[in-house]
DNA sequence: TGTACATCAGTGAACGCGCGTTCACTGATGTAC
DNA sequence: TGTACATCAGTGAACGCGCGTTCACTGATGTAC
């Protein structure tokens, strides 16, 4: 009760130092892109030392990897809340489909991290459970409740031809394929993501 | 005749100096990753000065811009290529999808570039021109012979759900989602992009 | 309840790096006469 | 065929930048007794 939670520089300690640079960074990505972001601009940003963030993540690839790992969670939930209120199979895919896209599009530069490789430590354990999961839920929803594999299965070959529908109509669109205007991406996803969807038979 | 072409340093004058950057960066890349090309490099390994390049590119960005036309242009060759030798339009847009991600998969690094917005001049008419001719390549394989449209033309979702499946399947090989091993990419697109395609109804 | 002390989470200066681009320049080429 | 000269395609040194990480340090916290 005695430290001032309000106060601009409370003390010495930060306090919540580890979230701060997630949100810090994920701003950093957001206005500069992926392709310019700095370790040092965001400790500027969370108003520390550039040799804070050290004690909270090994290095830069580490604090990324936190970024890209909850950013799987949150599409993970996404999915799975799209998914809920589907009455059948069918819809529950489309539904998930819209949600994977809508995603993206939301979040350009976060969603372009979680599959930026050479940003990663993709053997993060918390990276690697985050998209798992985000890859069983859409599995699940196109195989059903019963069945669910891994990405190499042949069984699972529904589930990845979703899958690439899906993620290249995202990146297509992030990446100016539909027009360079900042709405681009946004207006094409709604005039012709739902027609694109109907080619897709599982 | 006069000069020796297998020279070292046959002269002060390169004499096919912008060709020669070209390969040089497309090495980078290929090595470094698109991450970590620098123009320096590229001058280094082309054995000039690091001012030298900017008297056949603008600068960087004029450079990888030429680099992303020209794949585009190989891009374009290579769906003409397969779809030429099939005998009705289901097996011309198979080997058409099969030879796009073939093509991404043979030069990952350059096919992301052909994609990363920010390093490139999207307005360069050389690379606007390549890359619309590649999508209509594709577009009147699906649709057929007479018709052919821009990607935001309704008319156009079973191309656009062609483009986005088969450039789904290969950003996802690319970025390991398939496995991080080196030929795993290859190994998911034999085992799995057939199956894959067989879910596409247009 | 008070105190000693280990541990933790910061600081800020410094290191060394490689980058893209600019600058004044020079050597080679090719064209006009 | 020879020469003057404009143009072109290079040089290499320098500028200024921002970066990630390391280092010796210090202030704050929390725990053992």
């Amino acid at each position: 009760m005695s430290s001032d939670l309000n106060s601009v520089k409370s003390s010495y300690h930060h306090g919540a130092l580890r979230p701060a640079l997630i949100a810090a960074a994920e701003a950093v990505i957001a206005e500069r892109g992926l392709d310019r972001f700095s370790l040092r601009e965001t400790a500027r940003r969370a108003g520390v030392s550039p040799a804070a963030p050290a004690h909270h993540f090994k290095d830069t690839r580490g604090l990324l990897t936190a970024i890209a790992a909850a950013a799987f969670r949150e599409l993970g939930d996404a999915l799975e809340t799209a998914g809920a209120g589907a009455r059948d199979r069918e819809s529950r895919m489309r539904a998930q489909g819209l949600a994977y896209v809508d995603f993206a599009l939301r979040q350009p530069a976060r969603f372009s991290l979680m599959w930026r490789e050479p940003l990663l430590d993709r053997d993060d354990p918390d990276y690697a459970e985050a998209a798992k999961r985000a890859f069983l839920l859409l599995d699940r929803a196109v195989r059903g409740e019963e069945a669910a594999g891994a990405p190499h299965d042949p069984a699972v070959a529904p589930s990845l031809a979703a899958w690439s529908i899906v993620h290249g109509f995202a990146r297509l669109a992030l990446d100016g394929a539909f027009g360079g205007e900042p709405d681009a991406p946004r207006r094409a996803a709604e005039a012709m993501l739902p027609r694109v969807l109907d080619h897709l038979h599982v």
